[in-house]
RNA sequence: GGUGCUGUGGCGGAGUGGUUACGCAGCGGUCUGCAAAACCGCGUACACCGGUUCAAUUCCGGUCGGCACCUCCA
């Protein structure tokens, strides 16, 4: 049964989907208009692994993924500048090329990260009619008003506006910024469309109520999901930092649209700090995949540190833990290789005829259904059953012995290229190591070590134990 | 000010009312032509102060830290 930890209620809930079999999930994804840092890509990996256990636990999952490609105001001052038009001015690009270039980039990394493809990735700038739309419904059903600037949501129509984050919206008031739209009703009021006033420059402008003008900063979600997987959803993913705004206006902008709920699950992940401290420009702590690359550490190597952690908690990262994880990898690695070996070993055996007289793996069939949690791979899927605990799961591998059939399993719940990344050697590698055995046997160390440097060329790293050779990747 | 998260051995990081988390690194040993690895063993962690309890790292209260969000941000 798999628990999550649901933001709705702040509790532990055992997970049921709303029809039977199948989940449909919703992930906040990036704003494209610069590269994604590897905090950005913890929550993907995070967010991946939550598909992949609903997978192995037997659901049909359908997952939309949006991409924000319009731009947003950098400030809710009135003159605030768009991301996409500060990125596209520095590069000297338009708006649209710049969102084409970081999401081709995002898609890169997603990619060589070995997350699941979500069944629908949705571009924000494909779904301005549908905001139009939406926006209509809002106000058919009295939710907005119109100002100068745009036309906004009236939270104090939403009587639950609050619960959600558990805001306190009188303190809200207190610490509202001054110089805001001084036409707004509330202090929590947002905008579901803006308005660009004669002679603003904004590159992205869509005609509405006879206007130019674009879409508001929350909206785009709301709309993606009602047209891709109507509300309610299964569940809704997001950054913590969503809770007070983003998923607020989420749900409030739902219940004027729909008079539905948003969804019945919503999971938050928390952040992760580079040695202790916030990920930020002036910080210089921004790294990306790539530069993790450049000093030796690969995608998988990222997910598999990110992966012996908790989504909830606050990670540290250091590259300290990075090498410790990329460690950990080329161990389980090491033993992907020794089970080729085991099994190499076995069927030469059988070859000899030494296996004679017992049929090696004697499965007792009763029919039943088998206890899917008391094999070894189903131990490490209880653990992230267990609100994705994956930290629990890896202590269960290093700790068990695992066959190739489980290792295989394992690469299809966390996506760590195991295998992929070790493939079995050729039968012309096995006889080097055949020979270099013998000739090592008869104390020929000359030859013997030759053997050993042209086995390293080639990456292979043997060593010799008291069963005999056996040979891993090179780390 | 508001809302949360968090404080575990050198580092990372789970979990639990009484039993070894785990990984990485380190140390000692075995093995070994060499090498590397492997294997075995080792560290008596749970911020502090109280309370509850036969027993608390694990529950309750307080104190002191750290961090994030509240403004686009995973």
């Amino acid at each position: 049964m798999l628990k999550l930890y649901n933001t709705l209620n702040r509790k532990l809930e055992n997970f049921k989907p709303l029809s039977d079999g199948i989940v449909k999930i919703y992930t906040c994804g990036p704003t494209v208009y610069n590269f994604q840092h590897i905090g950005n890509f913890a929550a993907q990996i995070y967010w991946d692994l939550l598909v992949r256990t609903l997978r192995a636990d037997g659901y049909a999952v359908r997952r939309v993924l949006n991409l924000t490609d319009v731009g947003h105001l950098v400030s809710d001052g009135d003159e605030g500048e768009d991301k996409l038009e500060k990125g596209a001015a520095r590069e000297g690009k338009s708006v649209w090329e710049v969102a084409e270039f970081y999401i081709e980039d995002f898609l890169k990394n997603y990619r060589s990260l070995e997350l699941s493809e979500p069944e629908v990735i949705a571009r924000a700038t494909d779904y301005v009619e549908a905001d139009m739309r939406a926006v209509d419904a809002m106000s058919a059903n009295g939710f907005t008003y119109e100002t100068e600037d745009g036309i906004y949501y009236d939270t104090s129509k939403f009587s639950d506006y609050a619960d959600f984050a558990r805001l306190n919206l009188s303190g809200l008031q207190a610490g509202a910024r001054v110089g805001f739209s001084n036409e707004k009703r509330n202090a929590s009021d947002f905008a579901v469309w803006k308005f660009i006033k004669p002679g603003e420059k904004h590159a992205m402008r869509w005609d509405y109520l006879g206007r130019p003008g674009y879409p508001g900063w929350h909206l785009e979600c709301s709309t993606i999901i009602h047209e891709t997987l109507s509300e309610p959803i299964d569940i809704h993913t997001g950054g913590i930092d969503h809770i007070p705004v983003h998923h607020t206006n989420e749900i409030a902008q739902t219940y004027a649209i729909s008079g539905r709920e948003l969804a019945k699950y919503w999971l938050h992940c928390n952040f992760i700090t580079i040695d202790g401290e916030k990920i930020s420009k002036s910080l210089g702590n921004v790294y990306l995949l790539s530069d993790l690359k450049e000093r030796g550490f690969s995608a998988m190597d990222y997910k598999m540190w990110v992966l012996s952690g908790h989504y909830q908690g606050e990670r540290n990262f250091t590259f300290e833990g990075l090498e410790a994880a990329k460690n950990r990898r080329n161990n389980w690695r090491a033993r992907v290789a020794e089970c080729y070996q085991q099994s190499k070993k076995s069927s030469e055996a059988s070859h000899l005829g030494h296996a004679q007289g017992r049929s090696p793996e004697l499965t007792v069939l009763d029919g039943s259904t088998p206890a899917d949690f008391s094999t070894t791979f189903g131990q490490i899927l209880a653990a992230v059953n267990e609100n994705l605990n994956s930290a629990e799961a890896f202590a269960i591998i290093d700790n068990s012995e695992l066959s190739i059939e489980d290792w295989k399993k394992v690469d299809e719940l966390f996506g760590l290229r195991l295998i992929a990344d070790t493939p079995d050697v050729s039968d012309e590698v096995y006889d080097l190591i055949r020979e270099r055995e013998a000739v090592r046997v008869a104390k020929d160390f000359a030859r013997s070590d030759e053997i050993r440097d042209e086995l390293t060329r080639r990456g292979i790293l043997v060593r010799d134990t008291a069963d005999g050779p056996v040979w891993q990747y090179v780390k």
